[in-house]
DNA sequence: CGCGTCCTTGAGTATCCTCAACTGCCGTGG
DNA sequence: CCACGGCAGTTGAGGATACTCAAGGACGCG
């Protein structure tokens, strides 16, 4: 179990428990969340010296680490894992230009509905077939965390998900925990679908 | 050689001349170019039927074009190629999260700056080993589709490309043509580095 | 109890967007 | 040959979204 900022360069890990967020930083302090790793996820960088990220544990974790070496070493040895981690990382690939889109071309109300979609799917339990009741759901981040993720500051986050509430989409219980009253709701208000939407979240980096 | 959009669903290519841009586009009409191909890179998107993006070519393009199960049976087949493939796609990966950052946490200046320097690193040729003279840079995007890989609205980039001329960082020959007078106060312009500066920029997806 | 962290809320503002007019260029066709 | 329309780009004026700054509340911890 880990908690804080790791270094990552000569070891690899994948997610047992928690979330991990990897993030980049400019020198003057601004801050990116690239990417969220959920149970299963990958950490780490194969192949390569320097890992370009910060990762930081963003709830208590649970890794199981290999070092980089082995686990290249593995790669080279089977084939079939190979080509699953190969697809995997073609996934992340998608995975981050999805976000590109929302960075870039979506509204703060859009941005905000679309983070509290993306991750009631990611951490929801694989075999749980949720009915339309409605989802509570838990926050792995702080509200300056999410803003880092969307490219918002976290007073914008505060107030989008206060007008989310008064919209009846949400309900917020707790700081970190948010009641999905009316997911359609949401969905609404997260704008319109990509129109080539990928079939599964998973895979990421 | 191919000009327009591609449906790019069972076939993949390697840029040979041009560039190819990639985007996402949602149904009300908002864009984003999530990536520009530059000779040498890999058009595709093997193992999955869908692809997620759009293409198009940006300029005339030059395609060595093959069709998607033959390229899957190549990754099959030799170990050397797939781990290439495999080195290319995670250098992807880090090229979309370094975009992320743009896209999330820079000002328009800073974008712009960036587009530039990066289209001026992408186009340089290989061999040609540039000393510290004026670089003229050919653009291979409109200003639309700079606006659209940016996030911004093309009436932005063309107000932060004349603020670039005014402080003498560039000057515009022509509309597709700019002469960099001072490439370091184009990196100014484009903000602080990132602390992790990747060595190479090869290999997009 | 006091302090620090996280969050919320308000007021004012800056950056970037929207809308609109105008230019230059190019290909078409009278 | 020149008029015309369409497209790309520039520039200006005004406005909206999201940011900045600031104050205060809630909660946990020493």
């Amino acid at each position: 179990m880990i908690a804080g900022v790791a270094a990552c360069e000569n070891w690899c890990a994948t997610v047992l428990e928690g979330v991990v967020k990897l993030s980049k930083i400019l020198p003057d302090g601004r801050q990116q969340i690239v990417a969220l790793l959920f149970p299963g996820d990958f950490l780490g960088r194969p192949f390569q010296a320097e890992f370009p990220y910060t990762a930081e544990a963003a709830t208590d974790v649970h890794l199981c680490c290999y070092s980089r070496t082995s686990f290249e070493g593995l790669l080279r040895d089977h084939p079939k894992f190979k080509q699953a981690f190969l697809e995997r990382t073609l996934d992340s690939v998608d995975v981050a230009r999805d976000w590109m889109l929302l960075l870039g071309r979506k509204t703060a109300r859009e941005k905000v509905a679309t983070l509290l979609l993306t991750i009631m799917a990611r951490s929801a339990k694989p075999g749980s077939e949720r009915g339309n009741v409605e989802t509570e759901l838990v926050l792995p981040l702080t509200r300056t965390e999410m803003a880092d993720y969307l490219g918002l500051r976290l007073e914008t986050v505060s107030r989008q998900l206060r007008q989310l509430e008064a919209s009846g989409a949400i309900r917020r219980c707790d700081v970190r925990r948010i009641l999905v009253l009316a997911e359609e709701k949401l969905a609404a208000a997260a704008g319109p679908p990509d129109g080539s939407e990928s079939l599964q979240p998973s895979g990421s980096l």
